[in-house]
DNA sequence: ACTGGTTGCACAACCGGTTGCGCTTCTATG
DNA sequence: CATAGAAGCGCAACCGGTTGTGCAACCAGT
C-alpha cells in the first residue's frame, strides 16, 4: 500500500488555477503566462509531483513500453542484444517489458498475451526453437501492431527482421580453417531443424567446395544441447575419422566441443583447430582462448530497436519491409 | 498504429445493455443473470475483446507490474533468479519489468525512477557494486513503496531481504578443502569492498581456525573482474607460496582462476584442487568438472518474488521485516 | 468608440473500465 | 391486497492526465 502520489489536481487547487493549466504549464505550453508557469514548476518540485504514468498511457491510447520476447534470458548471446535494446529504448523515452519463452510455443503465446494486455506499443521478438506455427504472430501483424524479428525469425513472415547472416559468418569461419591449413574440417551443428543451423552447414558445404576440399558427412555432428554435443564430439575424436579441426556453429555447442577436447587431452590448436561463432567472453573463458566469429548481439539489438522505434514514430512510410542481414566479426585467437 | 481495439463499450451497444452490465457479466457479478452473461460472454468472445489493462491499472490504482532491477541480467546467476522470479509473479498476475542498472548508481537511481513512473506495486532489487548512498532506497521504504531486496542489499536497510548464505557456504567449501587434504588453501575475493567478499574470506578465515590451519595473508587474492582474477591467480602460482588450492567466490572469479591454471599448465586437482561459488552451468565448463556451491538462484528469485507480493496482497502485518538465509549446495565434481 | 486580434486561462469531454447507489419489476408473505 | 425484499439492470462518478473550444480582458489601430 503505497502512499497517495501528488496529481496536478493538488498543484492547482493550492495555486487556485484549474488542472488544465497546470497541465499545460508543466509542458510549457504557449498560452500559458511565464508568471503562472514559474509558479507552477516551483510548486510541482516543492511537492515532488511525478506525473503518473499509467493515466498518460491511458489518455495516449499508448504505454510507452517495448514488448521483448527471448527464448531465454541467459545463454548467450542474448544478454547483449538486451542491452542495446534497452539503451536504445531509454534513449527514446521508452521502457522494455521482457519476458521468456523458455523455448516453449505456449509460454511464447502467452507472453504475447501478456504484452497485448499491457498495450505495449511494439513487439521485439526472437521465436522459440520449439514454434512451428506462426499464427500467433501472423495475427499481430494483422491487427498492425509494429513487431520486429530478431535473430530467430518465423519463416515467410511479412515483417522487419533483423539477422546475423550466418552464412557470411560460418564461410569467413571455415575459410579461415581452410587457410591456416587445415583439411578434415568438421563441424557441430545444434537442432538440425533450425534455420541457423541449415544456414551454416551450408555455408561450411560452400566454403569446402569453394576451395576444392570433399565434403564428408562423417564430419558432420549435431548436439541440441551442451551435453549431446559433447557426445558427438567424443565420438568424433574417438572415431576413424581424423578430424583436424572443428567449428562449433554456437556458444552452446562450443561449450560441447571443448569439453570433448580437455576430456580426451587434445592440443588445441596442433591437433585440432577450434573454431566457435559466439560471444567474445565466451572465448576467453577457454585455454587457448578461441578464435570466434562475433554474433554482435550489441548491433542486433540496436539496429531491431530503431526498426522498431521508426516505425512506430513515423505513422507513415511504414508499407516496405526492411530485412536486415549483420555481418558477424572473425576473431583470430589462440586455437587456430 | 495499432487497430481500435473493441471495449466494453461496443459490446454494451451491440447488446442494447449498459456498459456496467457488460462490466459485471464479465466478472460474474451476482447482480446479472445468467441470460445476459450468457449473451455478453459469447460476443466478447466473438469480437475477440480483450480488457485494456491500462484502464484498469488506471482505475484500480495498481499496475499488477513489478519492477525487477538487476545490476546485469547475465553473469551468472541472475539469469536463473529471474526466470524464478518470472514464474512466481506470473503465477499470482503480476508482471515483470526488468531493468539492469549495469553497476552504475546513477542507472540504479535512473531505473529507480522509470519504475516508480510505471506505477510498478512493488520492486526487487539487487543493488549495483558502485552503489555507496543508498537513499533512492531509503526514500522509496518511507513512501510505503513494497521493496524485497536479493543477494546484494543495502547496508542497515529497513526492509525485507532474501540472502544467500554467504558464510556457510563458504565455510563448507573451505572445510571440503581441508578434509581433502589440502593444507596451503588459498581463496580468490572479488572487490574486497563487497559484503559478499567480506563474509566470504570471514568464513574462510574461521575455517582454517577451527581446523587449526594457520591464516597467510599471501593466500588471498583479489579480482574485481575475470582479467584482475587471472592475473592474481597467475602472480599465485608463480609465487613461492606453493598454493596447494584455490576457493574462488564468484563465476567471474572462478574464471579468471581457471585461466590462470590451464596458462600454467596445472593438474587439477593433483597440484591444485579448485572449488568455486557458483551456478552449476559454469562448473560444467571446465575439466575437470569443478565443485562447487551452487547460490541457488532459482530459491533466491522464488522467496524474493513470495515475500514482495505477500507484502503487496496482504496488507496487514506487514510491520515485521524479514531477513531471509539460504543455503548454498555443495556439489563434489573432479575438481577436488 | 468600435473592431479585430492576442493573451491567458477555465470548462468539459475524453480515454475504458469499476462500482456505489438507486430505480424498476417481480415474487413472496402476512 | 398491501408491502417488503430480492433480482436485474442503468446512471454517473471516478481514476489523472490531455486537449479542443470558449471567453473575458486587454491592447492597438482606425
Amino acid at each position: 500500500m503505497k502512499d497517495k502520489n501528488i496529481t496536478i489536481i493538488d498543484i492547482a487547487k493550492q495555486l487556485g488555477v484549474s488542472k488544465s493549466t497546470v497541465s499545460r504549464a508543466l509542458k510549457d505550453h504557449p498560452d500559458i503566462s511565464k508568471a503562472t508557469k514559474d509558479r507552477v514548476n516551483a510548486l510541482a518540485k516543492k511537492l515532488k509531483y511525478k506525473p503518473n504514468a499509467t493515466a498518460i498511457s491511458f489518455r495516449q491510447q499508448r504505454s510507452r513500453i517495448i514488448g521483448l520476447i527471448v527464448p531465454q534470458i541467459s545463454p548467450f548471446f542474448f544478454p547483449s542484444i538486451i542491452k542495446a535494446v534497452e539503451k536504445e529504448v531509454h534513449k527514446r523515452g521508452y521502457n522494455l517489458m521482457i519476458l521468456q519463452s523458455g523455448e516453449s510455443e505456449k509460454r511464447e503465446r502467452d507472453n504475447l498475451e501478456i504484452l497485448l494486455h499491457n498495450n505495449v506499443d511494439g513487439i521485439l521478438a526472437s521465436v522459440s526453437r520449439k514454434t512451428q506455427n506462426f499464427d500467433h504472430f501472423e495475427s499481430l501483424i494483422e491487427e498492425h501492431i509494429p513487431i520486429v524479428f530478431f535473430d530467430r525469425i518465423p519463416k515467410n513472415i511479412k515483417a522487419d527482421c533483423v539477422l546475423i547472416d550466418d552464412f557470411d559468418g560460418a564461410y569467413r569461419a571455415v575459410e579461415h580453417l581452410i587457410k591456416t591449413g587445415r583439411k578434415k574440417i568438421s563441424i557441430c551443428i545444434g537442432n538440425p531443424n533450425l534455420l541457423i543451423s541449415q544456414n551454416r552447414l551450408e555455408a561450411y558445404k560452400k566454403a569446402l567446395n569453394d576451395y576444392a576440399l570433399p565434403f564428408d558427412d562423417n564430419l558432420v555432428i549435431s548436439g541440441e544441447s551442451t551435453l549431446e554435443a559433447y557426445k558427438a564430439t567424443d565420438d568424433l575424436i574417438n572415431s576413424s575419422h581424423k578430424t583436424d579441426s572443428i567449428f562449433a556453429i554456437s556458444d552452446l555447442t562450443m561449450s560441447g566441443v571443448m569439453q570433448a577436447i580437455y576430456k580426451n587431452n587434445i592440443q588445441v590448436p596442433d591437433k585440432i583447430a577450434v573454431i566457435g561463432f559466439c560471444e567474445s567472453i565466451f572465448s576467453k573463458m577457454y585455454q587457448p582462448t578461441l578464435s570466434y566469429i562475433n554474433p554482435l548481439g550489441k548491433k542486433i539489438g540496436k539496429k531491431a530497436a530503431q526498426l522498431l522505434l521508426d516505425r512506430i514514430d513515423n505513422e507513415e512510410s511504414q508499407n516496405s519491409i526492411k530485412q536486415i542481414l549483420l555481418s558477424g566479426e572473425l576473431v583470430i585467437n589462440g586455437s587456430t
